[in-house]
DNA sequence: GCCAACGTTGGC
DNA sequence: GCCAACGTTGGC
């Protein structure tokens, strides 16, 4: 099954928010690139696992777990005039940017970006990679397991011993 | 606030 | 289609 991380600032939506959000859901509103619109579109799929992270804060890290809930659709922002996120060149014709919903899954303890940093295991991910910008990025597997099995389960890797 | 990196825009 | 200028992102 496919993995993405998704970068929010807290400020404006984190991890909180999704947890306190009607029936823990929420769109994904304002993605304003291709690159990570098209991921949307072409790749997310329900239930597909989302590292959520926050970005532009005093501690940027992975926050926490959410799940895709619903594939790609219109993102209503788009359309509002009062939006930040208006977009004058779209139309409900041809609607240009998408967005999915996400489902919180779990609230984990803060992963800085300075941890991920320190495991070669990591060493790939795209959020690492000098010159980053893409709000969502794919996760492989392997990622995914190392940081939800490893990372976030320290009590799981005590009790084995 | 700084700055590197990158995407987008628009003139030609 | 090229590319310089500009805007944005995001860590520090």
């Amino acid at each position: 099954m496919p993995y993405w991380l998704m970068k929010s600032e807290p400020d404006e939506f984190s991890i909180d928010d999704l947890a306190r959000a009607p029936r823990r859901t929420a769109p994904w509103t304002g993605v304003r690139n291709y690159q990570a619109r098209n991921f949307m579109r072409d790749a997310m799929r329900v239930g597909d696992g989302v590292l959520f992270y926050h970005s532009s804060c005093a501690e940027p890290g992975i926050a926490g777990i959410a799940e895709v809930a619903r594939e790609a659709y219109p993102d209503e922002t788009q359309f509002d005039p009062k939006s930040e996120y208006y977009d004058p060149a779209t139309t409900r014709e041809a609607p240009r940017w998408l967005n999915v919903d996400v489902r919180f899954v779990a609230k984990t303890r803060l992963v800085p970006l300075a941890e991920l940093r320190a495991h070669r295991e990591l060493a790939g991910m795209r959020i690492l990679q000098r010159g980053n910008r893409l709000s969502i990025t794919p996760v492989t597997p392997r990622e995914w397991t190392f940081i939800t099995g490893r990372l976030l389960a320290p009590a799981a890797k005590a009790r084995r011993r």
